[in-house]
DNA sequence: CACTCGTGGTG
DNA sequence: TCACCAAGAGT
């Protein structure tokens, strides 16, 4: 069969089996677009659709976007991961409102100049807002793409990726491209699965390779695996006769850039120590309930370090905040810290 | 190119 | 319990 039937195959079944009522279809616009598949980058639809209708509640365009402050939206994507992504979606809604109008770019080049906006999602956008010729390749796109086409290699790989680059190109249909590009998402998430997949009920079935070769649950290649490092911290919660906790704001680079974090020690006895070096006297402390976070990469053992300290209004750092437990759910959080300080803090009121 | 960067669901 | 991995991009 030719490339041309393969999209008309996946179209047919789009208009039937396809998600069509997805929050960032209604309206289909550019910043709608953008907003999802940024949010959608490694990460499930059922896991960003509350995140979605909470930034468009609170940015319904994208100079409202632009006008918010950084701290701000990263307490909006609060608990969603990847923070760099929240800390480029905002810088680059400032580059579209200084230099494009207040509007998103509507060519691959201006979209790709965006931080946090790669080829992919760059053809995201015009495909899916504007109907425009370009072809997006995703983890869906890549799934679908080498078991069809039988492609050994995991797609991690350059040569690899630039061969489903090429294919994903050949594939495109001359229209229905907002349509053709959600379809083939929604064909690897529904019935191109990377585990049990639903072959029989598969549009493309007639000419998969992997299928034919029975290849299916080998493609794609998998990326072949390593182990993870664990590492262990103490994080001191430091609270005060106010029932307040003492945050301390990390730098913009590497894990959980930009967000408000607990003050980290290699031990409990280095946090005492930089305490009576800070000059804070220490009226009651103990260790909270460890807790374990399971990153992609890596573990992270979190022993808390709870202290309560009467006095310590003299002391400020620049990076430091002392914030309520009110407000604790409007905070730029990662969720590992939010999880510690609940146990901990329901330690203490014990 | 290899590595980093979160979290939740899943078998 | 645990390895895997999902609408990738930046360095």
């Amino acid at each position: 069969m030719s490339d041309g039937d393969f999209a008309a195959r996946l179209l047919r079944w789009f208009d039937t089996h396809g998600r069509h009522d997805l929050p960032w279809q209604h309206p289909r616009s550019a910043y709608r677009v953008w907003l999802s598949e940024v949010m959608l980058q490694q990460t499930q639809v059922a896991t960003v659709i509350p995140y979605f209708e909470r930034f468009v509640a609170r940015y319904p365009d994208l100079p409202a976007l632009a006008a918010a402050s950084v701290d701000e939206v990263l307490a909006l994507w609060s608990g969603l991961g990847y923070y760099s992504r929240g800390r480029n979606l905002h810088r680059a809604a400032r580059v579209c409102a200084e230099r494009h109008g207040g509007a998103l770019p509507d060519t691959l080049d201006a979209l790709v100049a965006l931080p946090g906006v790669g080829r992919s999602t760059a053809a995201a956008i015009l495909a899916q807002a504007h109907g425009q010729r370009a072809a997006i390749l995703d983890g869906n796109v890549k799934r679908v793409l080498a078991r069809h086409v039988g492609i050994e290699g995991h797609p991690g790989q350059a040569a690899v990726e630039k061969r489903l680059w090429t294919i994903a190109d050949a594939c495109l249909p001359q229209a229905r491209l907002a349509d053709y590009t959600q379809a083939l998402m929604d064909l690897g998430a529904t019935v191109c699965t990377p585990k049990r997949p639903a072959c029989p009920t598969c549009p493309l079935r007639a000419d998969c390779i992997a299928r034919a070769s029975d290849r299916v649950a080998q493609l794609p290649t998998p990326r072949p695996r390593r182990i993870t490092p664990e590492r262990a911290v103490t994080m001191l919660v430091l609270v005060d006769r106010d029932d307040r906790v003492l945050f301390e704001r990390r730098p913009p680079q590497g894990l959980w850039g930009g967000l408000l974090g607990l003050p980290e020690y290699d031990a409990a006895d280095r946090a005492l120590a930089d305490l009576a070096r800070r000059g804070i006297v220490v009226a009651e402390s103990c260790l909270g309930p460890p807790y374990r976070h399971v990153f992609t990469h890596f573990k992270l053992d979190i022993t808390p370090l709870i202290v309560v300290s009467e006095d310590v209004d003299a002391v400020a750092e620049p990076a430091h905040e002392w914030h309520p437990r009110a407000v604790f759910a409007n905070l730029a959080l990662p969720t590992a810290v939010r999880r510690v300080l609940d146990q901990s803090l329901r330690r203490l009121a014990e």
